[in-house]
Parts: C-alpha cells; structure tokens; sequence
DNA sequence: TTTTGAAGTCTCTCC
DNA sequence: GACTTCAAAA
C-alpha cells in the first residue's frame, strides 16, 4: 500500500517516504507525529528493511507498545519483530547481552531512582558527613547533582556553582562522595538509570569491534519526542548511526519539558549539524483540537523563546472557547471538575474520554477523596509512584536481598523493619553479613540485643524457608511473596496506619509477580517499567473498563482526550514556585502548560482557586494568583466561568453562574420572627 | 547506648 | 504526608 493511500498530508507523506540518510520531523501537538513515525516503519519494512533490524525509541513504555502496535496492525507479524522501548529499557538489554565482554558482573540488579537515593545517603553517612554544623547537601541534592554530571557530562564544580552556590565550598568531599557511590554499586553489582545510558555509551564507543558490532544490529533507528533527550542519549546515537546514518528523530522543541532530567532542546535544534544533510520536515496541521484550543494554546507559547518557528492550524471547524473557571477554594474546584465530568458522561463521554491535568502528583488528592466517595472510577497516572510507598519497598527489599545477597540497601531496610533495630544493631548485622561473604544464613549466627530476639529469630526462620525449595520444586516469585508476607503483614498493620489499602497493594504485586518466570526479570522489570499507580496496578486486567484518566502535565505527553481539565492554574502552582529559578525553567513551565492546553480535541477547562488552603505554610507567595502564563493575551482566548456550588440538600452538582449567591439567605426569614 | 516517639521541615516533573 | 532532627525512655 502506498503512503498515500493511508490519507496523509503531503508533509507526513515525505517524512513517511524519505529514503536513507539522517530526517529530522518537526512535529506540532497534535500533528500526526505517532502516525508519520509509525507509518515509516512501516514503509521502511515494506521496502525490504529486515523489521528486526529497526530500532524505534521511545520515551515512555506506554509510547512504546502503542506505536509496535499500530507497526503490527499495518504490517502484519513482521512488524512485532521491530524492536522498540524505552532509552533505558533498550540499554538494559543490550548490557544482558553485551555487559560482560565490557567487564560488567552478570546479573546486575537495577536500582531505581529511590535506591540510588538511599545508596548516596549510605554514602554520605559513612563519610560522616551531615553530622557538621556547615550544612552539606541532602542525600536527593547530591544524587540529583551526580545524575547531572552523567547525564551532561558538566563537570560537578560547574553544577555546583550554577545550581547549588552554596555547596560549592564542598566540590572536593562531594566528589568524595560520588566516587565512595560509584565503588559502592560496583561491589554490591548495582546498576542505576544513569550507567545503563552510560554503559550503553560507553560499549558503543570503545576500542576494539564490541561498539561495531553493536552498532551492526541496527539499519535504521527512529526516535521519538527527540526534544526531551540529552546529550548522553544523543551520543549513543551517534555511535548506534554512525556507519549507515539512518536516523530519524520526531520531536517538538514547542514541547520540550524534561531539561530537569538533563535533556536539552540543543539536541533537536543542533541535530542538522550534528548529521550533516539531514532532511527537514515540518508538520503544522493540527488533527486534534478545535480552533479555539488552538488559539488559546498559540497564544500561550508564542512568547517561549524557541528556534522552530511553527504555528498550529486546523481545518476543523466550531467549537467552543476554552473555560477559564475561578473556583472559590480548591473544594469548590474539585465539585466543578466532577459535576462538569458527570454531565458530559451523562451525554455519551465515556470517562476515558476525559482527563484532570495538574502540575505535580499531589494536587489531585481532593478530587480523588471526592471521585471515590462518588464511585467514580479513575486511573492515576504519574505522581507517587507504587514503587515510591513504603510498603512495597519493603517487600521487595526481601526479594532483593534473597536475589542479591550483598545488596545492603536492602538489608538495612530489611532490619530496620524488626521491632527493637535500629541504626547500630542493623550496621552490626550487616558487617557480619559482609564478613561471611554475604551468606544469607550467617544471618542466623547474629546476637541481636535482647529487645530484637524474637523479631531476629522470625527472620531466621523465614529466610531459612525462603531459601529451601518450596514443595513443587523452585518457588515461583508469588509464592516467595506470600511466604514473606506471613510474617510482613503484622509489621505491616504495627508500623503504618491506613493497613488495609496497603495490603491490597501488596495482594496486587503478589497477582502481577506471577506473571514473571523468574525473580530477577519480576525485579528488573519493576526497577524499568513500574506500574504508575496502585490504580494502575488494580486495572491491569480489565483496561477495557472505563475510567477518568487524572495525570500529571508530565504524563500526560502524547495523548489526548475529548475533553481535558487543567486545574491548580494558580502562580505557585503552576508553574511551580520550586521551578521558577531562571528563565530557562519559567520557559519549561510555559512548554509545561501548553503540553497540557494541547492534549483537548473539543473540550478545554482551566480552573484555578482563588483560595488555596494556608497559603502554603504562609511563607512566599501567599497571594493565589491566576497562572502568569494566562495573561491577558491568552485570556482573550477563553471564557470566563465561576464554580458555584449548589448548596441544595442532597445535590452537590455545581452551576456555571455568574451571579453571586447569599448561603444566609436561605434561612432568613424561613422562620419568621423580628 | 540505642531506640523510639514527637516536633519540625520541606514538599515537582520521570526512566 | 513523608522525612529529618531532637529529646526522652528503656
């Protein structure tokens, strides 16, 4: 079937049929980018392209299966053998594969960002350093500076005196401090986020034929949301290019929102450069939205300082302007969001139609309270992630220590968990442990102090029956949960309040453990791909059933719904207070906000509350103003609303009214009297 | 000496 | 609301 049977614009048809050589698409929201990328692929195999040889990298695994799917659904089963995932995903296979010729131990385990976390901050701790009175950077502050430096390769001094100036007295024992990190995770065989890019680079560029013959597995490489990668990612493809040059990149400068991760716009502006000959396609016609969302969005971006000029149009008519609503206080915000959502279903919207956007995880907790009183089911994406709570950490801190014995992070998780351990007898422990190489029953030989006897001897007792086989031969990873859970789910109810919803969480990773053959893969896959919410977790079964979608802005990239709800559109808020440090970031905030405007095809609300609760703590910006970036030349665009709860007994639905109401109203005079 | 409970300090975004 | 810090209790 030809390109142009499928209905694509002339511009989407090029970039679909360009033949070899570097493509650069410059995509709008909205603008067919999923579509192009997954067309070319298919394209690319019905010219002969071997689909295993093509590599396609995405962003979130989400982007991933959905674009595989779509190469499948136009090209039959050859395109399933596309390989396709995310930067770190890709990298963790090929160091499976490849690691050990580079001298990485086999069976590394991965830690995730809060691991790594933890790891710094043991670290930190064995240095001494944070017992001082000078203040010396918290654990998140230096892992954060230490991504940095591998993610850009900027020098730590540099990133102290841009970003932390006052730590910058401290450049020599930070760097002490990272490197006492770097050996830590290489004794215990640990792999962070970082090196798995930093490897991958790293195999590809060394001497000898390991970088060539990694670069051979590949024609033809295509990336997508390419403004969000950073100069480690940009050099990995350079390396994986670098005999055929067959790269394509989609990405949208207009949406780039992940310099916090070390991504630069430079990597999209510069990549004519950096593949000399590249071709350049635009996109501009816009096939989500309507008009008016479009000219709100516009407005909104137009002043962001960017390269690539591009102005959204679309051919779509109608449509009414975007709501900009002004809720009395975040209650009264959340009534107006689910009214509005209830009566839209009423007429034919199904809920997964429909999304709530905000700036960061937390800000959506109200109208969770509200949507689960009201029974209305939802789908958190984004935000504190499962992995994040403490309840599952701690479980699979069991799993880890059963899979990698000399994972101390985890055995001091572990112990801190027994009644009666605390930091000395925990330390004491795993310096036992470190003296018999680690050996999970010299555990057993440990003299806790009295306070800790029993609790020593229950995990004694458990390991012990951990590591035997179970009846029917090896346990399964569910079944190693259940065992431990026999003596965790007491700790559990004892150490946190709210028992039950953790426990459901935990009967949740138990029912998806079993999916996994081994416990390595359930654990690496975890670290990689992590269920974004317990809701998520809880759907996984039924992804038919419907549910309003409530994301972060983040999340939120590349998808759109029929009706989108921003809310917490407040200064402070949006853009957040903690990201407004520089230009730079209030441009990140902008691209932010407009990621957000642009994910509605008909519907757009952007509520703000006019009185946030305490004012944070009372310090700072304590005023709650509209949103700067809703100046007036956005304004303009938009319709004003104001939330009015209807006050009626029984009835929580919220009228769109302008007119102000009186509450004493209502009973003056009821009854009777002077 | 070690643990634990209470008061106090922040609080983002994600692979 | 989670994490850190500090002081009381065992």
């Amino acid at each position: 079937m030809s390109a142009a049977a499928h209905n694509l614009n002339p511009a989407q048809q090029a970039a679909v049929t360009h033949g070899d050589g570097p493509l650069l698409i410059i995509a709008g929201a909205g603008t067919g980018k999923t579509r192009t990328l997954v067309h070319r692929v298919a394209h690319l195999i019905e010219r002969g392209v071997a689909p295993q040889r093509i590599l396609l990298l995405t962003f979130t695994r989400r982007a991933a299966q959905e674009m595989l799917r779509r190469v499948e659904s136009l090209t039959g089963s050859r395109g399933a053998r596309v390989h396709g995932g995310t930067f770190h995903a890709t990298a963790h296979r090929l160091l499976r594969s490849y690691g050990a010729q580079a001298g990485l131990a086999p069976a590394f385990t991965i830690l995730d960002q809060g691991d790594a976390i933890d790891l710094v901050g043991i670290s930190r701790a064995e240095l001494g350093f944070g017992q001082r009175k000078s203040r010396f950077p918290r654990k998140e502050t230096l892992h954060h500076v230490y991504s940095r430096h591998v993610n850009t390769e900027i020098a730590v001094g540099d990133i102290l005196r841009d970003e932390f100036p006052q730590f910058e007295e401290h450049a020599a024992d930070i760097n002490r401090v990272f490197a006492d990190y770097t050996a830590r995770k290489e004794r215990r065989n640990l792999v962070d986020y970082d090196d798995l890019l930093l490897f991958w680079a790293a195999m590809l560029d060394a001497p000898g034929d390991l970088g060539t013959r990694i670069a051979a597995l590949y024609d033809h490489v295509l990336v997508d949301e390419y403004q969000d990668t950073n100069l480690l990612q940009a050099r990995i493809l350079r390396g994986l290019c670098r005999s055929h040059r067959n790269i394509t990149v989609v990405g949208d400068d207009a949406q780039s929102i992940y310099s916090f991760r070390g991504a630069t716009v430079r990597n999209i502006l510069d990549f004519p450069e950096q593949f000399a000959g590249a071709t350049r396609v635009t996109l501009e016609q816009n096939y989500r939205s309507t008009q008016p969302i479009l000219d709100v969005s516009n407005a909104l971006i137009e002043h962001a300082r960017q390269r690539y000029r591009k102005r959204l149009f679309t051919t779509r008519g109608g449509g009414e302007p975007p709501a900009l609503v002004a809720a009395r206080d975040e209650h009264e915000q959340t009534l107006f969001v689910v009214d509005r959502i209830l009566e839209m279903h009423e007429q034919g919207t199904p809920l997964r139609e429909m999304a709530v956007l905000f700036r960061a995880g937390y800000m959506s907790a109200d109208l969770e309270i509200e949507l689960t009183n009201r029974k209305i089911p939802f789908e958190k994406w984004g935000g504190l992630k499962f992995l994040e709570a403490a309840h599952v950490k701690d479980v699979l801190a069991f799993l880890r220590i059963l899979e990698n014995p000399r994972d101390d992070v985890s055995w001091y998780r572990v112990l801190h968990l027994l009644p009666g351990v605390g930091d000395v007898t925990a330390r004491a422990a795993v310096a036992l442990l470190a003296e018999r190489s680690w050996d999970p029953r010299a555990f057993a030989v440990f003299t806790p102090p009295r306070a800790a006897r029993a609790a020593h001897a229950a995990l004694v007792a458990l390991l012990d029956r951990l590591g035997a086989p179970g009846a029917s031969g090896p346990r399964g990873v569910s079944e190693e949960i259940a065992l431990l859970r026999t003596m965790y789910d007491a700790i559990l109810r004892d150490r946190y309040d709210r028992a039950e919803p953790r426990l459901a969480d935990l009967d949740q990773l138990e029912a998806i453990a079993g999916q996994f053959p081994t416990r390595a893969a359930f654990l690496s896959e975890l670290a990689l791909d992590p269920p974004s919410g317990t809701q998520d977790l809880a759907g996984a079964a039924d992804t038919e059933s419907d549910a309003l979608i409530l994301s972060t802005a983040h999340s939120a990239k590349g998808r759109e719904w029929d009706a989108v709800f921003v809310i917490w559109a407040v200064d402070g808020w949006f853009p957040s207070a903690r990201a407004l440090r520089s230009d730079d970031d209030t441009d990140e905030e902008r691209r932010l906000m407009y990621v957000a405007l642009t994910r509605a095809r008909n519907a757009l609300f952007i509520v703000h509350p006019l009185d946030a609760y305490g004012a944070r703590g009372g310090s700072g910006y304590a005023i709650n103003q509209l949103s700067r970036f809703l100046d007036e030349r956005v304004r303009a665009y938009t319709q004003r609303m104001v939330a009015v709860p209807d006050v009626s007994p029984g009835a929580a639905a919220t009228a769109v009214s302008s007119e102000p109401i009186d509450l004493r109203a209502l009973l003056r005079g009821r009854f009777g009297g002077n």
